[in-house]
DNA sequence: CAAACACATCAGTACGTGTTCATATGTATG
DNA sequence: CATACATATGAACACGTACTGATGTGTTTG
């Protein structure tokens, strides 16, 4: 007990699903753009220079696995990270890949 | 400087290919097997039930990332967790993955 | 040195997936 | 209601990749 518990398989495979899902550089530049505020498709689309099909596309499936949420305002829809959880995560992770660079 | 720092389009596809080796169910169950002491390959493959082929290309993988460092003793190579980072990181997403489940 | 064991590597295949283009849905405005 | 705008969806394609089976490399032992 005094080592980490070692997940089910099936925990496993819903962790895969997540960590899939963030190793795409599409959908992590997605996530980071929105990690400070909520931001519009477009505005996603623009600002990342991405078809407007492909970021409804990653953000689709960011949606299914709870990712992101998205707050219809008039025409546009702004998405934001779902909760505190995903975006600390982001935000360790890039702190860990600022360190990994720097110990190599 | 409050907010978070969004990383660099290239610090974001590093990112992202760690997140992609981990998003792979197999892979993540090795490296949960190897979290808590070194493991063999054959003792890898016995225990999670995969051939011993395909062990050997997960760990191919996972040390290209470095995220394993393998120790030959005698005839056998243990794998091992390439760093405290990595099985920091694999913990804590451990936890994660516990508090959403009870979450939704 | 030859045989046996442990692991790595090499093709080959089946499948998933990121991307694009075209089209549909939904929403405000005249 | 028709038009324009913002986003979502569907089909198709190109590519990567997880897995298998056979073979190669390295290490000990007789």
């Amino acid at each position: 007990m005094s080592k980490a518990a070692i997940p089910s398989q099936l925990d496993t495979t819903i962790l895969a699903e997540t960590f899939r899902l963030l190793g795409d550089p599409t959908r992590l530049r997605i996530l980071f753009f929105c990690l400070d505020e909520p931001r519009s498709v477009g505005d996603i689309a623009a600002s990342l220079d991405l078809s407007q099909s492909l970021v409804s596309h990653h953000l689709r499936l960011l949606r299914g696995a709870r990712l992101v949420r998205g707050n219809r305002q008039a025409k546009q829809i702004f998405y934001e990270l779902a909760d505190k959880h995903v975006s600390d995560m982001l935000v360790d992770m890039a702190h860990h890949v600022c360190e990994e660079q720097a110990d190599d």
